[in-house]
DNA sequence: CCCACAATGTGCGATATACGAACAAATGTC
DNA sequence: GACATTTGTTCGTATATCGCACATTGTGGG
């Protein structure tokens, strides 16, 4: 691609957008611009743009994007037909299993979550589709990186910041290769309490009618609750009848 | 604004993006093109961009978006925090009444879904975070424009095209203020396949803790399977508990 | 195999944008 | 109330983008 061939006015307001998030729904210009580490005026353009269009709304002091940006998510959500197809399997998941059920897929050395069927009983974590987790301490990144070749699995674990999020959470990449192996010898990977104390979760991948590993999808515990090792016996039954269902229906 | 505070390749890639869906998941240069309007190789500039920063793939003949552009919805739902509150509320909400519920905000003349719980028995209809409806005949439409000052819902009317999607839909402006102001006095609105043929739904409104209406949620079920005139009194108590304990949560 | 048609890629001039700095306005501090 | 600091806005100019016209590549049909 030629170096005139890429819009950056384009890719400094796609920038400003991602701004927005967690603890920040609305934002000054000022802010924008520390975030992004653009121009004051030039954020300043990209968020009057963003109000002119619709997808922000500005009182004159800051901006807060409107629920028009969701057209842009949507714009994938259903030009992909996985999550639309994967969606109403997810909730009768997390309605057998009385627990959060999700599906993911992978992008770059991270999880996406492209459909979830979430429980009251909510952790710490909110998650919703869009949101992304690590691959390497996440139960659907394990079953991901399974399905891949060894060398890209690794090459993915390399470009990872491999870090303890808890005392439980494996960081050597040559065990996580070992632990990879062990998933697809296995057909599911279990998480304890890797990502976060408290938190476990079981992953089968989802394969196509070709045998394409396209999705994952996880069933989340609390410890507390449900302990690792009970993890198996009472939820991979269910993930795998899950797993069946959906291989024929995928193009 | 001036003129000169507008970033028109901002605005024309978000405009690209939006060609995508539905039945559209990849796109050559050409095709963009056309649905945007836009020339040819601006979009191919707007195209490259997006694949470079990866938010598309490219394989040297199609675009196809990739999952990280569910960031930038994500950018929205996840710095709105009503779209996490009501997540689970929803689930629970389909739980007990076995029928699908949803939450949606007004943009425009349209309503957007902000959240969902889905039953497997799916409709034709396909709904997730992000999807748009008109507001005129749908449920949570009617419950979010009585809410609005008379003025306001009837400048949204008259700019709707109010077109009859099945037989029963109503579409003479009068006579949906009439409606409105029914549902106003009601605190509910029930609407009988005006949008699809088969398709029965009722909605409430949802107020924050200063009695702003913030939102409206929605329980949709097949009118072969729950008519019309059952819908009030099997799901309005359900709807209504709901309402209530989520006005105490919202700020 | 060649031709016609369509889609994609590219060079160039006119035009619009980004940058940085300077100014204005608001905010906070003493 | 005056000063210091931060934030928002304006402006001129170097630079990058847009859209057009043309070159190139790809694709079926005869």
């Amino acid at each position: 691609m030629r170096e005139s061939d890429f819009v950056s006015g384009f890719a400094r307001g796609l920038k400003v957008i991602e701004a927005f998030g967690e603890a920040r729904p609305k934002l000054t210009i000022a802010e924008a611009a520390k975030l992004t580490e653009l121009d004051r005026a030039t954020v300043r353009r990209c968020l009057l743009t963003l109000a002119d269009l619709g997808y922000a709304d500005y009182d004159g002091k800051f901006f807060a994007l409107t629920p028009k940006v969701l057209r842009l998510g949507h714009a994938y959500l259903s030009a992909t037909p996985l999550p639309l197809m994967i969606q109403p399997y997810l909730d009768q998941l997390s309605e057998k299993s009385g627990q959060s059920a999700s599906a993911s897929v992978l992008d770059g050395t991270e999880v996406v979550y492209i459909a979830r069927a979430s429980q009251k009983r909510v952790m710490s974590i909110n998650l919703s589709p869009g949101s992304r987790l690590p691959a390497y301490c996440a139960s659907m990144g394990r079953v991901l990186l399974a399905a891949l070749p060894e060398t890209e699995a690794r090459g993915i674990l390399d470009r990872s910041e491999l870090k303890a999020n808890t005392p439980l959470t494996k960081t050597d990449p040559d065990l996580l290769m070992d632990e990879l192996r062990r998933v697809r010898a296995g057909g599911c990977a279990v998480i304890d309490q890797e990502l976060e104390l408290g938190l476990c979760s079981i992953a089968v991948p989802i394969e196509n009618d070709r045998g394409r590993v396209v999705a994952a999808i996880n069933i989340g515990a609390p410890a507390a609750h449900v302990p690792a090792a009970e993890m198996i016996v009472r939820y991979l039954p269910l993930l795998k009848e899950t797993q069946r269902a959906l291989r024929p229906v995928l193009r």
